[in-house]
DNA sequence: GAGTGGTCTAGACCACTGT
DNA sequence: CAGTGGTCTAGACCACTCT
């Protein structure tokens, strides 16, 4: 594992070690419910130090890769509802509070997909893709209509699977259900006009402003695995932001 | 600088030592041009080690508040054009591509506080702000509508000091202008209407729908220092947001 | 050469979890 | 009780900067 210390390409230790480690938590090398190797054993593995073991590894917590827990030991994060919602959704009520959307699907389908589809999910022309498309509610009012893309080659059947089983939160569905995680997402949000199907759907004027949030979620790698848009009545809820 | 180690309100070491410089960072002991004391004479004064500083000053520099160079020391993070607009700049164009905007001032001056702003930036009533309202061009073409207010309180004279500098980015005005730093921003994003007067600084319809960008800057200690609404004509370009 | 931060090691003590 | 992660220390070696 040594690494000649001035060599032109040096990369520090508990780098390599973290890429290595998290290489192993892709490939699905532990579940859920069963903890990492301990530090101590890592170490010993590796043929480092168990501090540098404990500097990748806090590298994933801070990635949210894995949780820790004191006398237990490392787990590889799991999607939950309450994950999603927080990381991945960011509408609050104009006075601040955050309420968990319900969903109201309205179709969802097979069809091959076209070429700007090809291009935000880097497939090839042609490919097969899930579509869905579904209304979510907060506090029972329509506020969101939303088109989901998949492709097919990472959700095999995305279509029926969706039906049986109708889930809310879908991170949390493709975790369980075909093993891929979510660990990021880029939006684009933009002002448009609602086109007469949406306005109808969300009981608004054709024409009214409606923030479009246009996102593709990312799993490990890099690689995308979802196409969204979402497109939000802002009168009662606002997307929130936070910089540093 | 020891503990009780079982104490019922235990806080770890470092996050001590962290806090007790972070305040001397914010009293403004130390100019952008010097640097901080270095680990091991933190680590004599708070009589601790020096990988308890290190951990100090790391979480630090994880918060922006402070850059560290090998060799030369670790310094106060100021704000740039280049930090401000990396940082608290989100709008890109279709393509990706980020470029700098340019600012028209439309006007600018002093004036009593609404009920909306004192409750905004936590005011007293009637207490005195300055309010900007410029338009912000992006290769030449306007793109957002922006106005912005600030209590005088913090900015003593902000009108006639913008008047003579004419700034195009405001967070290193404030910096060197008055101390001020702002280190953090909550946005808050909805669709609304065009105004007519929006509508012809933009060139575009009355009722266009537009992004509202509206934001809270805070300095150390969450202070409230500006609110900016910004209004984007989200054609070419649009608001970028990374989710984890 | 002295001083800076960055990496890596080794070991101690602690709090908490399981048995 | 042994095993886990969390904190803290002490010391070594390194790359880099300034003088």
């Amino acid at each position: 594992m040594s690494e000649s210390p001035s060599s032109p390409a040096f990369r520090p230790l508990f780098a390599q070690i973290h890429e290595l480690i998290v290489e192993r938590v892709m490939a699905g090398e532990w579940r859920h419910e069963e903890p990492l190797p301990s530090e101590a054993e890592f170490a010993k593995f590796y043929n480092v130090s168990q501090g540098t073991v404990r500097r990748a590894i806090s590298e994933m917590t801070a990635q949210n890769l894995v949780v820790r827990f004191r006398g237990k030991g490392t787990f590889v994060v799991r999607h939950t509802k309450e994950r999603e919602h927080s990381h991945f959704f960011h509408l609050v009520r104009n006075d601040g509070a955050k309420d968990l959307p319900t969903s109201k699907p309205l179709s969802c389908r097979s069809r091959r997909s076209n070429k700007e589809i090809c291009q935000r999910l880097d497939l090839q022309a042609g490919a097969r893709v899930g579509m869905l498309e579904r209304l979510r509610l907060i506090r029972g009012v329509p506020v969101i209509f939303e088109s989901i893309v998949v492709p097919e080659a990472v959700f095999p059947d995305f279509a029926a699977a969706f039906k049986e089983n109708l889930p809310n939160e879908l991170y949390p569905f493709y975790e369980t259900g075909y093993g891929v995680r979510v660990i990021r997402a880029v939006e684009r949000l933009s002002a448009v006009p609602a086109t007469a199907r949406v306005a109808e759907g969300l009981n608004l004027g054709q024409g009214a402003p409606m923030l479009e949030i246009d996102r593709i979620a990312l799993a490990y790698g890099d690689k995308p695995v979802e196409w969204r848009r979402s497109l939000c009545n802002t009168k009662d809820y606002k997307y929130l932001s936070t910089l540093y």
